[in-house]
RNA sequence: GGGGUUAUAGCUCAGCUGGUUAGAGCGCUACGUUGACAUCGUAGAGGUCGUUGGUUCGAUUCCAACUAAUCCCACCA
């Protein structure tokens, strides 16, 4: 045997396992007809370059449970993606450029991508590095990006396949323009943030000033696009004047006066003024009532040509300088604080302005029909399930989704336009002439919505429209593990997409997670500077202390706090796992470890085994119903308090003793527990389980291909574990006595047992086991109280009352007190018991077993009664 | 305005389909290094399970209302 360090080294181990694994070729999944598939879908990390506690916990997650199938004997797959066509990427791109000197503009499309996508792999490849470190089991051999040909073979035929249903549409819509990202967003990729700003109340008068009109507005710097002012058609104050015009100040315009039942006649003025071009139901307003839609804005945010003299100016300081304008010109009426809701794009945070621009859409109402039939039916279930209620919220109301970007980095639109004849196409192939008259077409300059093709990551990843033998194995996926902030923009889109385009679920089961947060409760950000860095915390603490502490604790769906405790005592539980796994090591001997002989089996090897088949059983349970909290929680309560404080030590007297057979049984159980141990353990901790395993095991090569521990009948033992916890309950009183009276750790005390017949033979087959643990000098057992002094503490336990001969530290006084304190504790039990046994709602409508429990527990607390009841009076 | 979540020990949180003496980690108190482990061991203190009703033989658990936190969606100029 090799010499062990006392304490655990997760560095040496992670760093060696991490190498092993990466060339081991264990990850990797195909079509297996021998074992069923298990496929999840992750998500693929935002470019950031880093991995944060967010990746940290998915990944985690979806490695868990990756891990059990894996010995449960599926062919596990994720679909891992390093890559997002998203605005953040292209804006790290362009970074990333700058750095090298090179303008995006410079350079032109194609070679802008081909830049980019040399970056991006390497950039991906960082973060694969990285979450390899976190112990992740993902192929990452078969990593794929969704700007890859095959992929982008997918978004195209789908978005044609779409186009020619006449569910995608382009038009003139009112959109949430970034004027930082310069591109459009959809409307889930905004975020509204609450702003003190002014309501501003402006005075509109008529051409002659014969009458005029006031209108309250947050946003002052619209007023030159106005080109309406609306009221309600059964508003008495304004019915004369519909229909008249009235004069926009500073600027000097005439608009109309026109009737709409979107205004509220109670709210404000009852007057409001309209941009058509600048918002959205002011658009509406303007399609409704004929009015002009005036563009006021360019693209980055600043004023356009139409503001004359402002031209150029931006949309900020416009609206100051231009309330001074209004101000001066006598128009502003007043001027009152307000608190408003500002959208803001959900990437750079800029102010979004909504602008009425040509973009392309999906009419979503008939795609979201079968989507949300297929969470209603329960053909994919939501863990925790009332995450269902937020996706039914979203997809009953949903609108069109805006999916063209004015992006480079992104699928292109496949869409074609030609000047000559003027007609589009829309087609899979990439075309240079018009199919119609023959002439040079130009492609759309447009990209589409990262999450327009991220929807399709199910089946585009699996190489559809091909119809390969991984899609037919591994699709609908099984899982998609991922956080509840991410429910809109992706799951629903993958359901949308997966019941459209394969007429089929894209997964089974959508396990929801809350976000990771810092100690006091924040969100972890980046302009907070409150962000913990989980290799850092790798490096500290481990990798399996890290995982470890991000599932217990808390439960699916909510948030958590990062604590560093939380941490500290997962590597402290790393710690003691590798100290059992020493301490059973050292004491293994030289020879061969066998099975286990049944037949040699005492009380404690029967308990501690039966005890492993119910947390065998319960633990695969918690598994398979995705509360990975509980069974991470059972895994280490049985190994640390269990295995560790008390079969260890129980397995001691024979380890040390003479008797070879024992000792050799005695060794075949410690390594029978401990490994079955580090099997339910390694989907949590998966390097330290895999380095102990390895080394208990000698012929076995990696834990991950062994078979999940079973429930076996071998270790059927109910009655011995019984017991055993009767043997455990006497030396916790012996040992609470002690403390209790202050008994010296130190000195070893003569323990008598009185027990029943029954008993007997138990408790003198534990003998060694009290001796040790309860620090006894000698324990004796027998069947009446002869020989035992008036001045030993007696202690009533369920299968034997213990006495300790205390002489000179036994106050009379006390332990009748201690006595007395015990009868009533015990008398309140019996109280409880005997009321409800009395109830004859309770006898009449409880089912039998609970009854039957409670019978016996009245039982018992009487004989303890009794028992206790004499001790009383022997002691006077 | 619509919807959701949370409220359990000093702190952070578990507690599966109602029946437990209501648990864990950290912290706290008192002891303790006998040859796996002080990243440890033993014992202990500490909870009317947010409030009020209801359903039930029985509610921390189910229902309703309320209170307090918090999130998402929508948004009236």
């Amino acid at each position: 045997m090799k010499d062990m360090p006392k304490t655990y080294d997760h560095s040496d181990v992670e760093s060696r396992l991490y190498e092993k694994w990466e060339s081991s070729g264990y990850f990797h999944a195909e079509p297996n007809e021998n074992k069923p598939p298990y496929c999840i879908v992750i998500p693929p990390p935002n470019i950031t370059g880093k991995l944060h506690m967010g990746h940290a916990l998915d990944e985690t997650l979806q490695d868990v449970l990756i891990r059990y199938k894996r010995m449960s004997g599926f062919e596990t797959l994720w679909l891992p993606g390093t890559d997002h066509a998203s605005i953040a990427t292209e804006v790290k791109i362009v970074e990333q450029m700058a750095k090298e000197g090179i303008d995006k503009r410079d350079i032109g499309r194609k070679a802008f991508l081909e830049r980019a996508w040399e970056w991006k792999k390497e950039y991906g490849g960082t973060i694969v590095q990285q979450l390899k470190k976190l112990g992740s089991s993902a192929d990452w051999e078969r990593e794929r990006f969704t700007m890859d040909e095959g992929c982008s073979r997918a978004v195209t035929k789908v978005f044609v396949e779409l186009y020619n249903k006449g569910l995608i549409y382009r038009g003139d819509r009112i959109i949430n323009w970034c004027p930082d990202c310069k591109t459009a967003l959809s409307d889930a990729e905004v975020e509204y943030e609450e702003q003190d700003s002014s309501l501003w109340h402006v005075r509109y008068d008529a051409p002659d000033k014969s009458y005029s009109i006031i209108c309250a507005t947050t946003r002052p710097e619209t007023i030159p696009g106005d080109s309406g002012i609306a009221v309600n058609p059964e508003d008495p104050r304004y019915k004369d004047i519909i229909g008249k015009t009235v004069v926009v100040p500073v600027i000097g315009r005439e608009i109309p006066i026109v009737a709409d039942e979107y205004v509220e006649i109670d709210f404000g003025t009852g007057a409001v003024k309209i941009t058509p071009a600048h918002d959205p139901n002011d658009f509406e307003v303007g399609v409704r009532c004929g009015l002009e839609s005036i563009k006021i804005f360019t693209d980055d945010g600043k004023l356009n040509e139409y503001a004359g003299k402002y031209e150029g100016m931006d949309r900020f300081e416009f609206r100051k300088v231009f309330v001074e304008e209004l101000k001066n010109a006598g128009a502003l009426v007043k001027t009152e604080p307000y608190k408003h809701n500002v959208g803001t794009c959900y990437r750079c945070h800029a102010t979004v302005e909504p602008i009425v621009s040509k973009q392309w859409f999906v009419d979503m109402k008939p795609l979201a029909k079968p989507a949300i039939e297929a969470v209603r039916s329960g053909d994919i279930k939501f863990v925790p399930e009332r995450f269902d209620k937020t996706y039914y919220n979203w997809m009953e109301k949903i609108k069109d989704w805006c999916i063209s970007r004015q992006l480079w980095w992104g699928h292109q639109i496949p869409a074609y336009y030609c000047d000559a004849c003027g007609e589009m196409t829309v087609c899979e192939e990439v075309i240079d002439t018009c199919p119609l008259c023959g002439a040079p077409v130009r492609r759309d300059e447009d990209v589409l919505d990262t999450w327009f093709s991220s929807g399709m990551w199910p089946f585009s990843t699996l190489g559809w429209p091909d119809n390969t033998e991984e899609l037919k194995y591994f699709y609908p996926t099984s899982t998609l593990v991922t956080g509840y902030d991410i429910i809109f923009f992706w799951i629903a889109r993958m359901i949308v997409f997966g019941m459209e385009v394969m007429k089929e679920k894209p997964f089974s089961t959508v396990y929801v997670h809350g976000i990771v947060r810092d100690e006091l409760g924040r969100k972890m950000s980046k302009s907070l500077g409150n962000g913990i860095d989980p290799l850092e915390i790798i490096k500290d603490y481990g990798a399996d202390s890290l995982r470890f502490s991000l599932i217990t604790g808390n439960s699916a769906g909510n948030d958590m706090r990062f604590h560093i405790k939380k941490v500290e005592a997962a590597r402290n539980f790393c710690n003691k796992v590798y100290n059992a796994s020493r301490f059973v090591m050292m004491n293994l001997g030289d020879e061969e470890v066998g099975g286990i002989d049944t037949s040699m089996l005492d009380t404690a090897d029967k308990w501690i085994l039966s005890r492993l088949n119910t947390i065998v059983k319960e633990v695969t349970y918690n598994l398979d119903s995705y509360d990975l909290n509980l069974a991470a929680q059972k895994i280490y309560d049985f190994i640390w308090t269990e295995f560790c404080d008390w079969y260890i030590e129980m397995a001691k007297p024979r380890l040390y003793g003479e008797d070879e057979a024992q000792k050799k049984n005695v060794r075949a159980v410690l390594v029978r527990v401990l490994g079955d141990s580090m099997k339910l353990l390694h989907p949590f901790m998966p390097f330290i389980t895999e380095e102990l395993y390895l080394s208990l095991k000698s012929n076995c090569e990696t834990i991950m291909r062994e078979d999940w521990c079973k429930e076996t009948s071998e270790f059927d033992f109910a009655q011995d574990e019984e017991n055993m916890e009767g043997i455990m309950e006497i030396i916790r009183s012996v040992r609470n006595v002690r403390a209790e009276m202050n008994v010296p750790p130190s000195k070893r005390v003569a323990i008598t047992l009185v027990s029943t017949e029954e008993n007997k033979a138990i408790c003198e087959a534990c003998t060694p086991y009290i001796i040790r643990l309860a620090g006894a000098e000698t324990v004796s057992v027998q069947l009446d109280k002869n020989g035992i002094s008036d001045n030993a503490v007696g202690i009533v336990c369920r299968i034997a009352e213990a006495y300790i001969p205390l002489e000179e530290l036994v106050d009379l006084e006390k332990e009748r007190e201690r006595v007395t304190k015990e009868i009533t504790r015990i008398n309140g039990e019996i109280a409880r018991a005997q009321g409800k046994l009395n109830n004859q709602g309770f006898v009449a409508k409880a089912p039998a077993h609970v009854i039957e429990e409670e019978k016996v527990k009245l039982e018992n607390a009487k004989a303890m009664l009794e028992k206790l009841e004499t001790r009383l009076k022997d002691l006077g």
